[in-house]
Parts: structure tokens; C-alpha cells; sequence
DNA sequence: GGGAGTGATGAATCGAGGA
DNA sequence: ATCCTCGATTCATCACTCC
């Protein structure tokens, strides 16, 4: 069974294109251009920041640049390392979808320069999120605080897109019904996890928790979408994604981060979709109008609605709308208007009497749904 | 009195200057151009973040937000902001003694434009910190990750800066004798440290902890340095100088916050030696997340949790919610929904099974909070 | 006086969908 | 695109009242 075939059957837009589950080998502005525009639902990047050039970085004009010795050449540096910031940014920013969402993770040597570029070329910050390490590396010398934690930078596509995917409510649920934070706590990739070659040594030298991606991916996208990576490396992202039941497109220069990464995914089992399906929250509910409410006689026109102190009240006519006082109108107009309020949910503000007591007209919504759902609505 | 004189009684112990202690009115650029050239030792700003809010926003109760919408945190452009940056840094290198230090804190909205312009004047990043916050404000719309901490840079004057004060020994005795992470942990400031006007109202928008300013000068500067705060506003970073023996200069437009700062800091009263040499911080109780306890490997998505009669049964899914029949969500939702209850302790109600019996899941709680205190949480 | 309950608030870039 | 309506959404801490 082909791994297409088998996140096929996961997914529900049911995306199909040669480049999706693959590693398009090759420089990353160049592949990615290969690719169609508006195409990839999330983006994960951990982009090379070694600012000693050892070959990854050219000037706009493609010459090389030299090494880093002195002040001159380290501004000479920064600008190279701008240049190819901006230019895999611009090409990762074509085949990102509008309502996509980019990740980019990395440390103070390069992330400051990373998100400036992500400003200037429109990038709309959501989040920046550190992953604090359990198990950093100690600072040797003594001459700084220990390096502790990486910063990622969550940026939708543009500063007005709202669609994008932010499961708030999985995340609430699996953080102890407490909004996750923008910070979080991994182990460093270590023991089993580590890819090693025959030697014992590290296949890559940065390769990321799985647990991480796990979070990144879970937190802003859906089962079936489309996850690219353009520094492949070892195919953390890939591997992950396939887990997830999400698509990947990996991009990578080195053949043996290629090899390493594709016996990695080969081995991943995908997970049920059980195990996948995600908390949705009251966000992803069939909408009720009030006025079905009346329809299905779960309340009488003409009855009272309270709020849960009965300091106001409202009467429901039978077209659905309340009228209190000199207000009338939606449940929810009404509500804002008793109170001097802008806004109000009248689903969870106006109550009905029930056996004396103040029952919210919700309860009758919840009802109302279940009849829905059996009747196949 | 003499440049000469000046950086003679500075470069030692008993720096003594007009200027010192004090707080220079006026435009941040232009007071710093009256500073002596390479005068102070350590230098903590708190630039304008440059928030780009639209529109109001309310909380679930319909209150609004106080929102900092200052006309000194308004920009017209990224391209205004980084100049206002790129200006105020040259002055504040000038000021700067060659083994001297910056500090710069701030957010997503504005940091990375500031290290990046940081890099480009030729200080040199020896770390990023980041500001934990015990008590965050909570994302009321539930459209993103909690913003729950601030970033801070510290640097060097120049790469080849080797002098620079770090106390090492006293940071690493603060935090029970490891290495002080970049991680720090500590509440807003709120309560009786908050400067309020006679109506009740802060003072200052943004008035940050005198804990998190210790801290930084406590690792950063040795007693007698003089430590600068380019935007001192209520005057924490003068308060916690004068306290811990440092001398202060600070730089402030607004008469009512200088008003407020020159007050605050007269009460101040500095601390003996002694007691200088004996401050340590507090933690608080790590929380720890369920979906933690599947980063860490303890509990694998799809396994089944119990309760200790065995009989109610649960799927672990792979974001760290429960499923159980028809009933999904975080342990204690699906732990109070199988019993019919409103609550339920999903920590001490759940048990996976191990050695054939019953073990709650509280346990596994109690190994990953042993990493996570291990961690600094 | 203490404990319970209510209310206020903090650097905020904080909708979605149909007509 | 624009307008309009529906209606979803908060954590930790501190101050204050009430009994």
C-alpha cells in the first residue's frame, strides 16, 4: 500500500498531485517554484543559520561570499543571510494557500532577522512560541545563561486572513482546559528517536522532536491538509505529518538527508482516525435559529425569558424575536440592549422557567440539535 | 567638570557626575547626546513596542480591554519604527563603555526588528531571555495561543567584547546550583508594586516587574556600576538600581511618569551588603499538561485509560483528549461525563494498566513534573 | 476576624458566514 | 467587496463586600 493511497483515504478534500507525500530534491527556492501557487495548507521551516557560510549562502548577484572574520564581514554576512531569507520566504509565500500559516523556527543568531523578513514581506505574526528544552546543552564557559529554548514565529499569509486553522479547543482540552501558551516543553531529540548512520553518529545535526511538530501540526492544521517543509533534512515534518493523517512535501539539497528521511517515513504507521479526530467546540456546531424553537413547541410565543438574576425579562412573540420594554428584536439584540451592552450571546443570557427554577434557553438549543442530528439533518 | 575627570572616577570604583542618579527630560536621541561618550556599564530599555491594534476588544463578560494605545507607541511604518530604533541604539552605543551591556525587551510586534537592527549596529547577542508569565493575560477570543511571555536580548557592545560583566556563580547559586537558564519565571506586576494615581488608575501602561529587573542587573552589573534605562517611564530599572547598590540615570518624556518615577525611587532604600549577597527567587508549582505525558513517551495515543473499578474505559487520542462511546475531551471532561458528574479529577480517575494492574495516571504526573522542575518550569 | 463570593484587570496586533 | 447578523470567548491574582 502506497502512502499516497493511504493518506488518500484519511483525508477529506482528497487532494491528489504527484508532488504531495514527496521530497523534491534540489536548491529550495527552485523546487519551490516547481510547485503549484496557493497550494500548501501549513508551512514548517527550520532554515539553516549558520552564519559561517560554509556554502548555503550566495549574494543576490550569486557570488560567494566570503568568510567571517571581521565586523565588515559579518555585515557582509547578514546581508547574504537576508538575501536568502527573503528569497525562500518569497518563493514558501507563492505556494502557501491565503488562509495558510507558516512556522519558522529558530535561535537568536538568525530568528530576529527571520521575523523582520516575515514583517517586511507581509507575513502577519500570530504567535511567537519558545520551546523551552528540558535538556538543553550547557553553556561550557560560564560566560552566558545557559541556551535554553528556540523560538518559533506563527504567521498567517497575510495581516486580514481570519480563516486559518487554530484548533483552540484541542489544545484547551489537552493542556487541562487551560489555553495552551506560547510557551512549551520538549525534550531535545535524543535516544531512539536520533537518526544515526552505521557509525553511531547523528544522521543531521538538528534534528527536531517529533513531539514538537506533533504540537505545531495538531495546534493549526486538519487531518488531509498539506504540510510543506523546505529544509527537509531528516523528514521530522514528514514523518509526523504521515502520523497525523496530513500530507507533506519535503524540499532537501543533501542525498543522504533524503535517503535517511524516506526509510524514516516508510516506517511510520498513520494513526486511526479515532485517535485523530479533534476537540471542535461550540465553533463547529450546527446553528439553531431561535425560532425553531417555536416551531418544534420546545417554547410557547407569548412566554417569558429571564436572565439568571431576573433582573430583566422579555417576552417571546411568535416570530422568534423578543420584545422588552420598548426593545425588540433577536435574542441576542435584546440582551445587549437590556443591558447596555454591545454584543451578547442570548443562547446562554435568557433563561426560561422550568419547575420554578431558571433553566438557560440553551439547554432547549442542545435539544434541538439532538433532534437534528436524528433526523439525519 | 571634564570629560577626562568623568571617565576617570568611572572607569573605577566612585564614578561621581551630575547626570548620575538622576532622570534627563526630553527626547530620548537628544538627552543621550549629553551623556559622556563610553559612560555606563549596563543598559536596559524598554523601547515602544509598536502595537498595531484595530478596533476595540472585549472580554467574554463584555468588558473592554485597556488597551496600551499611547501616542508614543504609534508608528507610521515598519520602515518609522526600524529608524526610531536605528537611532535611539547608535545613541544609546555611544554612552555604551566598550565591555558594557544592553538589554531590550519586548514582543512578537516589535523584537525582531530591534535584534535585527541590533545585529546590524555591531552589538553582539550573547543571549536571548525569555520573560515567563505567571499570570498572562488570556486570548479572549480563542484565535490563538496564549501570549504568555515577553523576549529580552542581551548583548555586547562589539564581537570581540570579552570583558563584560556576568556573575555566574551568583546566578547559578540563585537557581539551587545549576547553570541560570534562559527561561525566567515571574508574575506581572500587579498589586501594591503597581503605581497607582489617586483615582486607583496605573500610572504607567507598561510598568515591569521589579523581580525581572533584578534579576537582570543582579547578573549583568557589579555594585557601583551605572545602569541606563533610555525609556524609564515609572522607574523600575531605577528603583531596583538604587536598591541594589547600582547608580541609575534615566531618560523620560513625560513629566507625569518622571513625577511618579522620582517618588517611588526616593522611598527606595538600598540594600546592605549582606542581604545583596543572599537574594534568591521563588518558583511556582509547574502545571503539567496531559498531552505532555505523550511528548514525553509515558503514555502512548491509542492506549486505553480505566477508572480503578474498571468500569469505564477511555482511548488515549494522539492531541491528548480522551474518547469514550460518544464522549470526547480533556481527562476530566470525559472522567465527569461517564459518571454523569458536573467534575471529575481526571488525574486521580484514570488509571492505565501496567504489570497486569491498575496504575492512576497521577503517577506518570508526578515523573514528567520531575523533569519539568528539573527544567526550571 | 475569617471565609466565601463578587468584581476588576493585565503591552492584545483576538470572527464567521450569509445575503 | 460590503453589509449585516449571529453569537463565541478568559487565567491568575488582587481588592473588596458580605455574613
Amino acid at each position: 500500500m502506497s502512502v499516497l493511497r493511504l493518506i488518500d483515504d484519511l483525508s477529506h478534500a482528497a487532494p491528489s498531485a504527484d508532488w504531495l507525500d514527496t521530497i523534491l530534491k534540489g536548491d529550495c527556492v527552485a523546487a519551490l517554484e516547481r510547485l503549484p501557487e496557493k497550494s500548501v495548507d501549513v508551512i514548517f521551516a527550520d532554515p539553516p543559520y549558520n552564519l559561517q557560510l560554509d556554502g548555503d549562502l550566495h549574494r543576490p548577484d550569486q557570488s560567494k561570499v566570503d568568510a567571517v572574520d571581521d565586523a565588515w564581514d559579518q555585515f557582509e554576512s547578514f546581508q547574504a543571510y537576508d538575501a536568502f531569507t527573503r528569497a525562500w520566504l518569497l518563493a514558501a509565500r507563492r505556494v502557501l494557500k491565503p488562509n495558510g500559516t507558516i512556522w519558522v523556527i529558530g535561535s537568536y543568531h538568525n530568528i530576529f532577522r527571520v521575523g523582520a523578513t516575515m514583517q517586511d514581506l507581509g507575513f502577519w505574526i500570530l504567535n511567537d512560541v519558545v520551546w523551552r528544552k528540558t535538556n538543553p546543552m550547557p553553556n561550557f564557559r560560564g560566560r552566558r545563561f545557559q541556551n535554553a529554548h528556540e523560538t518559533m514565529i506563527w504567521a498567517s499569509r497575510d495581516p486580514k486572513a481570519k480563516g486559518y486553522t487554530f484548533n483552540y479547543e484541542a489544545m484547551k482540552a489537552a493542556n487541562d482546559d487551560v489555553q495552551m501558551r506560547s510557551d512549551w516543553l520538549f525534550p531535545i531529540c535524543t535516544g531512539a528517536e536520533r537518526l544515526k548512520d552505521e557509525n553511531g553518529d547523528k544522521i543531521h545535526p538538528t534534528q527536531k522532536p517529533e513531539a514538537l511538530l506533533a504540537r505545531v501540526l495538531l495546534s493549526s492544521s486538519k487531518p488531509g491538509d498539506v504540510v510543506l517543509d523546505p529544509f527537509f533534512g531528516s523528514g521530522t515534518t514528514g514523518a509526523v505529518a504521515k502520523r497525523l493523517g496530513r500530507h507533506f512535501v519535503g524540499v532537501e539539497r543533501e542525498q543522504s538527508y533524503i535517503d535517511a528521511a524516506l526509510e524514516r517515513i516508510a516506517h511510520v504507521r498513520p494513526l486511526g482516525e479515532a485517535e485523530l479526530s479533534v476537540m471542535t467546540g461550540k465553533r463547529a456546531e450546527p446553528r439553531v435559529a431561535f425560532v425553531s424553537l417555536l416551531d418544534n413547541g420546545l417554547i410557547k410565543p407569548g412566554s417569558m425569558l429571564f436572565d439568571a438574576k431576573r433582573k430583566w425579562s422579555a417576552q417571546v412573540r411568535a416570530d422568534g424575536t423578543l420584545a422588552s420594554g420598548d426593545v425588540s428584536g433577536s435574542i441576542h439584540r435584546v440582551g445587549a440592549a437590556v443591558q447596555g451592552f454591545d454584543a451578547c450571546n442570548g443562547w446562554t443570557f435568557w433563561h426560561y422557567e422550568r419547575n420554578g427554577g431558571l433553566t438557560p434557553i440553551d439547554e432547549l438549543r442542545r435539544i434541538a440539535r439532538l433532534g437534528m442530528e436524528r433526523a439525519g439533518a
